[in-house]
Formats: structure tokens, C-alpha cells, sequence
DNA sequence: GTCTATAGTCCGATAGAC
DNA sequence: GTCTATCGGACTATAGAC
């Protein structure tokens, strides 16, 4: 993928989290098990804990990934390099976060398994939400405007991702649209 | 509870689904053993099989509390007899959701215990929503305002239940605010 | 209506061959 | 790096006493 990097990632790796992904998604965070994962990767249980030696392990890492790829996306639109206002890393932001679970469905999946099977494992979910509500309120529209916007993203991606989005595609592109209208530079925030 | 019923409910059964959403909520949703609702509430394994026959029983009775509560707080408020607008009527909505988690924390732990374990649950979920949904585009500012009100307050809501939330209570309130100011009467919608 | 005891399954994890 | 075999524990659910 074009934002998944190499850090410590082989190619076995990276289908195991995908598989383990899918898994949640298809079947409930309650069914995502070592030998479930391994199954639908195509290796054996053995095979899995070689790349994650505990189940745990397995959850920090879909995490981490989940984590990364949103990062690295804003990092690639806003340019490593330049200065760029805080309002248009706040829009770049909303954007990657309904792009990721566009593109890769199952992209949030570390979530709810984590949620369910290891609710210590959130902590640090939570402290990057944090350190992105933090920004919020020196934003040209003020905390809330913008916190309701992000409030929105995640009910829309979270309730895809437990299954209780009842909106259809085109109902979907029109949500989008209308979060990052409500983000966009010289309109109103909100 | 002043607006939970007695439908077929006894002292018991409420005391169990009390116990089954307190366990989700402390411990996530994949902890949601009988062995260990039966305990916390203070009965047998056999004690809770009696009124829940089976597990999948138990989740369906949560759900079925939970969406039973909403309607009931909704209908409660709106009046029973009078003819009310929609308006009027979603924005009472959106007031008792928020209200509802607030008063009992537990309030939609169904919804990750059921998304986890049994997600063909959720599609009793999603179409409960689904009509709300449809109702949002006959409202005075239109369906996108509306919509991202309602996709906020599932934001929130699913937020805290599955412990990714990193709002003080300072800012959730002043977010419930916010909220219900957007679908106050005579403001914007949004 | 609540209990104990237990059957049968599935889980995470280990050990060790290749 | 991937495999098989297996252990101990936890799970849902049943049977039957009180």
C-alpha cells in the first residue's frame, strides 16, 4: 500500500493483519481467535505466533498499524516539509480518517478488537484523540465546531465498523462530502 | 427506572441486564461471560440460565432494553396523544440519547456486546436507525444537517463505550450543548 | 426459581520436529 | 519461518436436586 511502510513489516506480517482485520469485520470482535486468523491467512497457529507470540501482541499491532497509517497519511497530504496551518492539518485529517475506512474497510478493526478483548490496549487510542481535541480550540471556528466534526467522523466509521451504519453508499458520499465541507478553508467550519 | 417498564420484566432480570452492561463496560465486551454476569449480579450460572436461556438471549434482552428505553424516553417527552412535529420530535431524540448514556453508562453496552459476539443481532439495530434516517430528509434544514447531528451523538456515545473517548466532562458537556443547540427550534439546524 | 455438577467444545500458548 | 501435537483452562449449555 502506498502509506503502509516497511518499519520492522515483511509481506507475512502485513497478511496476517489484513486476515485478522477482515476476521472482526466479518464475523464480530468477538470471533477474531489465533486460530481463526491463521486459518483465513493460510498458515497454521504455529505459523501465526512466530510473527505474534500472544494474542496481545497480535492487537497492539493491528493498533499500531491503524495508528501509523493515519499519521502517515495526513504526513504525506499536508508535506513533510512546509508550514501548513493547523485548520488545513485539521481538514487533511477528517479527509484520511474517511479515506482509510473507504479504502481498507476493515482499516478500524484494531479498535473494536482491542476494545473487546483488551480495553488497557485503548489508552493510547485515546491519547492521540486527545492530542488531536488539544489542537481544536486554537482553530479559527473554536473547539466545538471542529469537535463535532470529528465527533461525526467517528460515529460514521465506528458504526461501520460494528455494523450498525445504516446508510447506504450514495447516503454515505454525501456525509463525507458534507464533513469536509464543513471543514473546508474559507467556508464556515461548521 | 422511571421509564423502563415491566413488559415481562421482574426485579431479576433487570438486576441481570444491569449486570451484564456494567461488565462490558469494566471489562469489554469480549468478557461478557455467563459465569461472570452471574456473579456480579449475585446468582448461579444455573440462577441467570433461568431467565436467559441461552446467551444469544441474554444479548437479544440487552438490545431489546436498550432500543425499548430510547423509544420510551422519546415517547415519554413528546407526549403521548398531541400531534408533534418531526422536528420536534428528532430533536427529542437526539436530547435522550444523550441523556440516556449520561444517566445509565452502561446504557448501549448491547450494542458492543451484540456487534462482538452476534452481529446478525445488529441488523434489528441498524433498521430502528434506518428509520429515524429516513425521516431526517423531511426535516426543515434537510437530511445532511441532521444526519451529522445524529452521526455525532453515536460518535460520542460509541465513543465511551468502547473506551476511546478523551473527553473531560467539562467537554462533554459543553459538546451535548453544542449539539442539542444545532437542533434547537428556532436556530440553524446546523 | 435457584442451585451444583458436569459434559463437550474451543481457546491461548508451549514444545519441538523440519 | 512454518509446521503438528498437545496441555490446561475457560467457555456455553444440560441434567437434575432442592
Amino acid at each position: 500500500m502506498l502509506f503502509r511502510e516497511p518499519i520492522p513489516g515483511q509481506p507475512a506480517r502485513e497478511r496476517l493483519l489484513d486476515a485478522a482485520e477482515r476476521l472482526v469485520l466479518e464475523t464480530g470482535a468477538g470471533h477474531l481467535t489465533l486460530a481463526a486468523v491463521a486459518k483465513f491467512a493460510g498458515v497454521s497457529k504455529g505459523g501465526l505466533l512466530y510473527h505474534f507470540p500472544s494474542k496481545d501482541s497480535l492487537l497492539e499491532a493491528m493498533l499500531a498499524r491503524y495508528l501509523h497509517d493515519i499519521d502517515a497519511r495526513v504526513a504525506a497530504r499536508v508535506g513533510r516539509g512546509g508550514k501548513v496551518s493547523r485548520a488545513a492539518e485539521f481538514r487533511e485529517r477528517v479527509k484520511v480518517l474517511l479515506e482509510l475506512s473507504a479504502d481498507r474497510r476493515g482499516a478500524g478493526a484494531a479498535l473494536i478488537a482491542a476494545s473487546a478483548d483488551k480495553p488497557e490496549l485503548m489508552a493510547r487510542c485515546r491519547a492521540d484523540y486527545r492530542a488531536v481535541v488539544d489542537g481544536l480550540a486554537r482553530l479559527p471556528g473554536g473547539f466545538e465546531p471542529a469537535a463535532l466534526v470529528l465527533l461525526a467522523v467517528s460515529g460514521l466509521v465506528l458504526g461501520e465498523l460494528l455494523q450498525l451504519s445504516p446508510f447506504t453508499p450514495a447516503e454515505r458520499a454525501r456525509l463525507a462530502k458534507a464533513l469536509l465541507k464543513a471543514v473546508k478553508p474559507h467556508g464556515r467550519t461548521q
